[in-house]
DNA sequence: GTTAGCACTCGATGGATTAGAGTGCTAACA
DNA sequence: TGTTAGCACTCTAATCCATCGAGTGCTAAC
């Protein structure tokens, strides 16, 4: 089945509905509401087949519809309009920015203690304590005659690799060589660790590939800040609780509960490298516990660098068009702000 | 009215049994589940005479007893018997401290997490960022013969004072004498940057009044120590929607809102010097929002010193018997473990 | 393709009744 | 004088039941 600009329409209002309002949406109130100049049975008969797409559901037969996270998915990547921050909102994002805070850690923190007030939404955070987290084994081979894969253990013994592509062919002896430079100039050392000294030395000791140690400095830096040795934070969890769908005490247990253990957020807060805005919309999460939850989470910046996430999280039923901007807005201003001199990296 | 020991077997029966069901206790359960030999009737007349002395309250006409605040008082007073650990508790919370974490922070955190575990209560503790806090500004003033008064304001811009015993009058000029060397010698520093070079400057600089320096310096550590500076950290906070006390959402939320602000807690769970297990029952605490609420609260040493505090938030029917017991076990095993060298301390 | 009309479904609401736990009081008892 | 049995009374929680109303799906007419 096509889904036609009045089905789009229709899908929106609805969505848009059941975000303000968590009721399940009647053919009426979309008539009512919206004038597009149809009876509510029409409409009546457009929301069966939107049902039909599996776009929205049925609680029981006498009630009205809500979006299925499919219908949610659809709305975020293709119908959802842009919230345009107020004149009034910009300015308590901005003030947040003001608190004269020295120490980078506090900052992120308290900014998202205050941003979870303004949002009423639960806010998460990480932030990666590079200069703790270290690589403890270098492992280097050649895949083909273009690749070469780079094997890491970190001193939490989680295992990464990744490949890198080369101009060249590298037999197994030279891989060798590299993976003994780089375990004994590297490895227990922490990206902080990780000075212009070092890195000269082993321009040095890998002359002829000197090519590869852009990459591989690269991947020690996306491994160590993806450990579990980066810290999470959480603020206004209480902000659950106002959500109807946490009425239920035994529900908001579970998520609350879910919530308390960092390397369940940690999991939770996953963003890909350079991506922008994420969103994950209920079963998609892959913890079982985020089913009926949406997580809308953005990373930053430092020095241009992404170092660190911050994101919203809610009921499925989430005001994502408004999330996303704030998010987008406050990502913006925090790196605005630490590229900055005068903060804490190393 | 006299308590006399029935009145106070019955009123620790109701205790027990309160804090084991949270239901309302009547005087038929009390008969058949204590032998006192005696029939409901005369434990109607006893309870309400403990109800009259304000030990006792009834939350409707026809529901049996509930202890009161002032009860559980008396009952943590007086009455209360220490629970011995099982065998099998004392093996769990020891093998909580076999956690090889080389950084006390996280060690202390996640000794916080597991314990919520253990206990079923939400942890709550705090953690000094010693290196952090700073004093500002000094004033030494005499009051009398004997006395001088301290006055600290830390980079917080918290005023603390207190009163120093002196052998011997100092005049006005020597006070802020006194006064312009501390703040030449020490303002801006924090406890960590204070080493013995510092304290022989001070000594050389003092010498009419070298028996100052100690009770000076033990009060920058207690000021700096107290300030919003140290951390506070939670676990658990879910196991409070364990309890039936917070079915009811609105109360669950002030109270998870009223946790999730750092600063609430810092003055939630101040630990006066040497004290040992504080507990802290409902209304007497500070916090409106913790009216229904008790604290058991102990501090925990590095080297001898009280650098931290950690404790356990509940309904106020909790088992204080259990967790004073559990607490007090648990500060004792932190104490010895961070007694032992190679820790973070300055 | 759209709409009016209508029967039907199903949860929510509110009132009435009932069951049960517990009290307080009185009078009898040791 | 303290203790106890008995009984009337109170109050909550649970249950039942009728009703309401929002909303649907289907049919037939436009």
């Amino acid at each position: 089945m096509e889904l036609d600009e009045r089905k789009k329409l229709i899908l929106g209002a609805i969505i848009e509905s059941y975000i303000e309002t968590a009721e399940p949406v009647g053919s009426r109130t979309i008539a009512k509401k919206h004038d597009l100049n149809v009876s509510p049975a029409t409409i009546r008969n457009e929301m069966s087949d939107l049902e039909e797409m599996g776009l929205l559901e049925q609680p029981h037969t006498s009630a009205g519809r809500i979006p299925s996270h499919l219908g949610y998915r659809m709305y975020v990547d293709r119908l959802m309009k842009r919230y345009e921050l107020t004149a009034n909102e910009i300015t308590r994002m901005c003030s947040l920015m003001e608190l004269k805070i020295a120490e980078l850690d506090t900052l992120i923190k308290e900014i998202a203690n205050i941003y979870s007030r303004i949002t009423n939404y639960t806010v998460i955070g990480t932030m990666p304590e590079v200069s703790k987290a270290s690589i403890k084994h270098f492992q280097v081979m050649p895949i083909d005659d273009k690749t070469l894969m780079l094997i890491i253990v970190t001193n939490t013994n989680i295992v990464r690799d990744t490949k890198i592509s080369i101009g060249r062919p590298i037999d197994l002896h030279t891989a060798a060589r590299i993976s003994s430079v780089l375990n004994e100039r590297l490895s227990g050392l922490s990206c902080g660790d990780i000075d212009m000294e070092k890195i000269t030395l082993l321009q040095a000791e890998l002359t002829d590939n000197e090519d590869l140690i852009q990459p591989i400095l690269h991947f020690i830096y996306e491994c160590v800040e993806a450990t579990e040795n980066s810290e999470v934070f959480t603020g206004g969890i209480s902000n659950l609780l106002s959500f109807p769908e946490y009425n239920n005490i035994q529900r908001a247990k579970e998520l609350i509960g879910f919530l308390d253990d960092k390397s369940n957020l940690h999991r939770a807060m996953a963003v890909r490298e350079h991506e922008h805005v994420r969103i994950v919309i209920g079963s998609e999460n892959r913890a079982i516990e985020l089913k009926d939850c949406s997580i809308v989470v953005s990373s930053y910046n430092i020095d241009g660098k992404v170092v660190g996430t911050i994101g919203l999280i809610g009921p499925t039923r989430m005001n994502y068009s408004k999330a996303v901007s704030n998010l987008e807005f406050l990502a913006n201003q925090l790196n605005r702000l630490t590229s900055k001199p005068g903060n804490k990296q190393e």
